[in-house]
RNA sequence: GCUCGUGUGGUGUAGCCAGGUCCAUCAUAGUGGGUUUUCAUCCCGCCGACCCGGGUUCGAAUCCCGGCACGAGCACCA
């Protein structure tokens, strides 16, 4: 029998203890579920080979994708609490633009590379053509004098740009002559952060950024999505001019969520802008600090992400995946509490009721205590559907009959096989409020809720609904229901 | 169009590089049952897959060739 692998893969040529991975997201919002992947298997990664994890961001847009000053902490906390610590470096790129401009200048005067005056659709033409741009032969000392213009501030966005020389006859489109940066207009979109501002015109692509940017941090292991194959290949290229090692690189496929379906960082950002959303956090949003605030666990979101690995096939997952997950961390936890939607009191009758009634916190851990309502009065609430039925078993309690308003008591050990539903009694409970999003809305349930003293941020078990979290203002928002069911 | 990549049950995933021990692993979903005074949790059973066609070989999920399908890149985005 072949042995069986279990976890992830090895890394090639991996030693234990010289390991340096990264994440290198673009801080224009938090972090939303599908970075979780690279933060989860790239530090995961980190804690096999007791290596280094690097959280980069790669800021170096201001106009298509620009930065956000918010996300810059948030992603800080998010990549905490998603992998379980901080990172053990944290690079931010528009930090490190003199490092840039310096290996930019290097290699134009060692002549791999070059400025381009062509335009974008000129330049097109000769990358479709295999054919050499005229700049292509200016010598280095023309391409440093145009380097200088372009720093000085000569030249406007569009006009001109730095290109790797590589090869225009080399057989992938996407790797001839590719450009390294740019100039970017950061008076009409100055970087957000104060110090940088419009203090830099040239940026760097993500391309050349990534690469010096791995080079000089020590990155051993890139593991990244697929969409990213042509980048690793266009900065191998680069690699090979300066002669460094291109690091060991390994790629997962897309993944979709069936119910999300596509979305992506700037969207979000324009909905929220817009009022579509209230915010990062809200529901119905795909963002880790959706997730969280809806109840599911960081190492849910964990299991989830290692269970699929990294192989490169594109993927469709259902949702229900994740909640499995999710049930399995959180169940053992969760405290139980009775939520009565669409109640209806009624009065207990038929029989003398007993002083107080029991619960178990959690039925599969006895440490956790019980729940005792005080029966007194005899007033209990039902959900209306359940009121409907006719005989009930009040769970932990006893069988009625249901008349009218009244719950006739039939016995108190169960006699028959009616359905055991939860209940309140009607001193024990307090109006509350169960959020939960359907089709992209948020609905909103009033209903009796079981008084409780759980701390904000606990996730529970509504009994016969499903699992939620206490939020600051005392309401419930629905994680997902009991039971997972595949629509 | 050019380039690259991927195809294992409903959904994921292991096995593929180094062919037999694979009547193909594990999980999830579905289904049936057990425990349980929750439509939860937990436990047990069942269900169900190697994209297609050739080739190599005593032997192919695994190697080779050809199809087909799907995805990504070809941005002065990341």
């Amino acid at each position: 029998m072949k042995e069986r692998r279990t976890g992830l893969p090895d890394l090639k040529d991996a030693q234990k203890g010289k390991v340096v991975l990264r994440f290198a997201p673009n801080p224009n919002g938090p972090l939303s579920f599908g970075h979780a992947r690279g933060l989860v298997i790239n530090s995961t990664y980190r804690e096999m080979y007791d290596g280094e994890f690097i959280l980069r961001f790669d800021d170096t847009d201001t106009k298509v994708k620009p930065p956000m000053l918010e996300a810059y902490d948030r992603i800080q906390e998010e990549t905490a609490w998603l992998t379980g610590r901080k990172p053990d470096r944290v690079v931010i790129a528009s930090d490190r633009m003199e490092a840039y401009y310096e290996h930019a200048s290097l290699m134009l005067e060692k002549g791999y590379g070059y400025v381009c005056r062509c335009s974008a659709e000129a330049f097109k033409e000769h990358r479709v053509g295999k054919t050499n741009c005229p700049c292509r032969d200016q010598t280095s000392l023309e391409n440093l004098e145009l380097w200088q213009q372009m720093l000085d501030r000569k030249f406007s966005p569009g006009d001109v740009v730095v290109r790797v020389k590589t090869d225009m006859t080399l057989k992938n489109p996407a790797l001839r002559d590719w450009p390294a940066l740019r100039l970017q207009d950061t008076e009409a979109h100055p970087h957000p952060r104060k110090s940088i501002g419009s203090k830099y015109v040239v940026w760097p692509l993500l391309d050349f950024q990534s690469a010096v940017e791995d080079h000089l941090q020590g990155v051993t292991h890139i593991v990244r999505g697929k969409d990213l194959m042509d980048s690793t290949r266009k900065q191998t290229l680069l690699y090979e001019h300066f002669g460094w090692n291109y690091p060991e690189t390994m790629y997962w496929g897309r993944v979709k969520v069936h119910e999300w379906g596509g979305f992506s960082t700037s969207q979000m950002r324009l909905d929220i802008e817009e009022g579509r959303y209230p915010g990062w956090g809200d529901p119905r949003l795909p963002t880790l600090e959706g997730l969280k605030g809806r109840g599911i666990s960081d190492e849910a979101l964990r299991a989830f992400w290692l269970e699929l690995g990294i192989t490169q096939k594109d993927i469709s997952v259902p949702l229900s995946t994740l909640y499995a997950h999710n049930t399995k961390v959180v169940d053992s936890t969760a405290p139980r509490l009775s939520f009565i939607r669409e109640p209806v009191l009624c009065s207990l009758e038929g029989s003398e009721l007993p002083k107080t009634v029991s619960h178990p916190v959690n039925p599969n851990d006895e440490k956790m205590g019980s729940r005792t309502w005080n029966m007194d009065k005899g007033a209990v609430y039902l959900e209306q559907d359940d009121v409907e039925r006719g005989a009930l078993r009040l769970k932990e309690f006893a069988d009625v009959n249901l008349a009218g308003s009244k719950a006739i008591i039939h016995s108190f050990e169960r006699s028959d096989k009616r359905s055991i539903v939860h209940w309140i009694t009607e001193e024990n409970s307090t109006e509350g409020t169960l959020l939960s999003t359907s089709n992209n809305e948020i609905i909103t349930q009033n209903g009796r809720l079981e008084k409780h003293s759980l701390k904000p941020g606990t996730i529970v078990q509504l009994e016969r609904i499903g699992y939620a979290r206490l939020q600051e203002d005392g309401s419930f928002i629905l994680c997902h229901e009991v039971s997972i069911e595949e629509k």
